[in-house]
DNA sequence: TTGGAATGTCAACAAGGCTGACATAAAATC
DNA sequence: GATTTTATGTCAGCCTTGTTGACATTCCAA
């Protein structure tokens, strides 16, 4: 093998199709994984993947709107609705009101919703963590990093925001 | 900064909640972008996601089984059957009755239906192609260690099993 | 040869996406 | 003040894709 251009033999090594394969066939498995837990969880409370979502962003956000909340989550008023709705019906979010604007309704987590979703991201970041200390620190930052690029970028600027506030 | 335990402390850095919640969003969005180039072509085909997992592991193992195909998606067989029946129907995979085991069927795509997937994977390695060139060789090697990391372990022998034949 | 196991199909239901239409209230604008 | 826009909620109905239950076919082993 020629290393004199090193560099750029390095770079194109892992663009073969078969790589690229193998990192979408990963995606899939690995996300199967990462939803497994939260979902045995949810089942017992007869929720699904929409409530934990929902519960999850609106605990990152507190006060968040639903407008904002569409926005993050990218699905219809509609469909965010019909889960916030059993989410406040069951005592788990509260509604409130904007005081400024009167037409918001800011979304809280009732201490309920607070625990639900504590048990929830415990177990999510139980795996996360076993993960991490499996492939070790450098592994982790080309995660986190791959992941960032795979992004829309509206997603990204999401993700952003979420990463600055608190972390 | 004491670099003396050096190891230690870099590999208890990245275990924080914070960090860990980091992955976990990065996950939720990643993924998100992961799906959007072939969901955009799916609909124009009125099929959904269901349909390209099936599409992609019948020409990941041409002639596997229906059985084999649901240890791999992890769905019931009837939800499978329903996707197969409609590629069946759409003349995207043929269905051959097994030569030795007669309840078995298995499973080719047509020319239409490699078709199908070679457009629906060109689009997703596009996105990871991308994904790959911005975050650097080491990244992609750490991305995927922590995906396989975070697999279950059926998952992770369906995955490994992809690996080696072929790649 | 008969009964159990494996495989695949049909029917019906639920969750959670979607669109469209519409109501209400508040804010913004003319 | 009247009108328009914005934010939210709701109803109806559709689609995809999960689920269970019931059933037919095929194979194999007792």
């Amino acid at each position: 093998m020629a290393e004199g251009g090193g560099q750029s033999s390095e770079s194109l090594l892992f663009l073969t199709d078969e790589q690229l394969r193998k990192g979408i066939e990963a995606m899939f498995f690995a996300y199967r994984g990462f939803t497994a837990d939260p979902d045995r969880i949810l089942e017992d409370h007869a929720y699904g993947r929409a409530h934990h979502r929902a519960v999850h962003f609106i605990n990152r956000f507190p006060g968040t709107t639903v407008n904002n909340l569409l926005a993050i989550l990218g699905v219809t008023k509609q469909s965010l609705n019909r889960v916030l709705r059993s989410l406040i019906e069951d005592g788990l979010v509260e509604s409130r009101v904007g005081t400024r604007d009167k037409r918001e309704r800011h979304l809280f987590l009732t201490e309920a919703g607070a625990a639900l979703e504590r048990s929830l991201s415990e177990a999510q970041r139980k795996r996360m963590r076993t993960a991490y200390r499996a492939a070790g620190p450098e592994a982790v930052v080309g995660f986190r990093q791959v992941l960032e690029a795979m992004m829309d970028p509206e997603m990204r600027a999401h993700f952003d925001e979420a990463k600055d506030s608190g972390g």
